[in-house]
DNA sequence: TATTGTACCATTACACCACACGGTACATAT
DNA sequence: ATATGTACCGTGTGGTGTAATGGTACAATA
């Protein structure tokens, strides 16, 4: 596992780490089934804080890309590789267009959708 | 046209003022057609700054509750009693909250949607 | 000439959030 | 005991948006 993790890049830390490591099991460089460091111990390795390695292994695990088992430390997805080039950002980016588009084609402001969306948010009961 | 502003009330200055317009409206407290104070001298009357109420008109115009002729002053919507009770923005929070509930249901940070959603909105082309 | 709505330039105060950090604690495994 | 992922409390910084303020200017009307 050859890891950099760039302090001066805007993107963040632990995006860069998510990156990293999805692009290692694209390459092959790491298979499925294959144990990743503990977070602590990659925390410690990359002078990170382990908050910002979990927040990256607790995104990879979501996504299907790493699989936490407990105790036992975390390993890589049988169906990684698959799981990899699936960017659910994409998809969320996509929906957002065409919905906020349909808000702007009806003379909503932007401000108003903000409000709108903020509040939405906040009520995390559906 | 008896108008009252709270500095006091958090709800936003602009905001008061178009509730009290649709209101008077509903009301039959004005009638379509009427004349409304302009721009400056309401903003004047109610010692507000003439573009907090140039803002309300603006969105009262945007709803059709009220028509800007220009130099000739502004002036009531014909259909503006029907416009009052059209809540635009009750339609953006509904289809807003159906999106975010497919979002969450898919795992999505909020976090996540929130990048997303900001980076939607800032590119103003679609 | 004075007034109309409207469009720019700007600043201030306030609030929210992302990101990263630090510490502590837990149940469960080896 | 040691290590695992995970969860909770918190702090600080920087970015960004709203709301409201001020000033200036415009073309078109009465």
């Amino acid at each position: 596992m050859e890891i950099t993790i760039d302090i001066e890049n805007p993107i963040p830390l632990f995006a860069q780490l998510m990156a990293q490591i999805k692009e290692a099991v694209l390459s092959n460089r790491i298979n499925p089934g294959a144990a990743l460091p503990s977070i602590r111990q990659l925390a410690n390795d990359l002078q990170l804080n382990s908050k910002t390695v979990a927040k990256a292994y607790r995104l990879l695990e979501r996504d299907s890309v790493i699989q936490a088992k407990g105790y036992r430390g975390t390993f890589i997805h049988p169906d990684a590789k698959a799981n990899c080039t699936v960017d659910l950002n994409e998809w969320v980016v996509t929906k957002l267009t065409e919905t906020i588009a349909a808000f702007r084609k009806q003379g909503v402001t932007d401000s108003e959708i903000r409000i709108a969306f903020a509040k939405v948010l906040h009520n995390r009961n559906n």
